[in-house]
DNA sequence: CTACCGATCGCCT
DNA sequence: GGCGATCGGTAGC
């Protein structure tokens, strides 16, 4: 069975993302995520936190990022670039994940439709990317994650991952807290030199 | 496959 | 005024 396939357990609830977020981002690699009833399984993240260089949050509050000060298992949703929207999921205090890649799994041709005539096979596969699937906007920025339009799901158990350094960062480069999920072909980019197994949290 | 560029705006120095 | 948690197009190897 492929991980994408594998049947998925119970939904996530908050008390899951009252956690560091690099934990958080490790045990979302394989959840399946929707909005609206459009969406797949998560491949890739990177985590964010309160003292990191890197992180929107590492100077305080500011109106942008207020979401991630909120409570846990909320969305915090960014414009980036000035066009397109990223879809971040709040950890603890001023810590988040952001979701950099699905493998798309529900509403394909939703997507596709929203996507344009671009390569198929880059439906989800970049944070900008997935929010134009899924149709993800600043009007779900501080939404619960677990009531619509979004459902997240774990997987039964939880598949093999690979750590690596974040990208498109300048700050905090080698802070190894981009997470994959192995083999997977639907990465925004693929495995750097930098990248190492991880630990499964359910071992058999 | 990698490299560069422009689009476009919120937040920062 | 500068710089991004990016993307799609184009150019080149």
């Amino acid at each position: 069975m492929t991980p994408s396939s594998r049947p998925l357990g119970p939904p996530l609830r908050a008390g899951f993302f009252a956690r560091p977020a690099a934990d958080v981002a490790a045990s979302l690699i394989g959840c399946d995520l929707r909005v609206n009833g459009i969406g797949g399984i998560i491949v890739e993240t990177e985590a964010y936190d309160r003292s990191d260089p890197a992180s929107h949050s590492v100077n305080g509050p500011t109106r942008r990022n207020a979401s991630m000060f909120g409570p846990p298992g909320h969305a915090y949703v960014y414009r980036s670039y000035g066009i397109h929207w990223c879809l971040n999921l709040v950890c603890e205090p001023g810590s988040a994940v952001l979701i950099r890649a699905l493998e798309p799994r529900h509403g394909l041709e939703t997507m596709a439709a929203r996507r344009g005539l671009s390569d198929p096979r880059r439906l989800c596969a970049g944070p900008g990317r997935l929010c134009q699937a899924l149709a993800v906007s600043l009007a779900m920025d501080g939404l619960a994650l677990d009531a619509p339009p979004f459902a997240l799901a774990a997987p039964e158990t939880a598949p093999a991952w690979i750590t690596d350094r974040r990208i498109g960062i300048s700050r905090a480069v080698e802070t190894p807290w981009r997470f994959l999920l192995a083999g997977s072909r639907a990465l925004s980019r693929p495995a750097s030199r930098h990248a190492t197994p991880g630990r499964s949290l359910t071992p058999p």
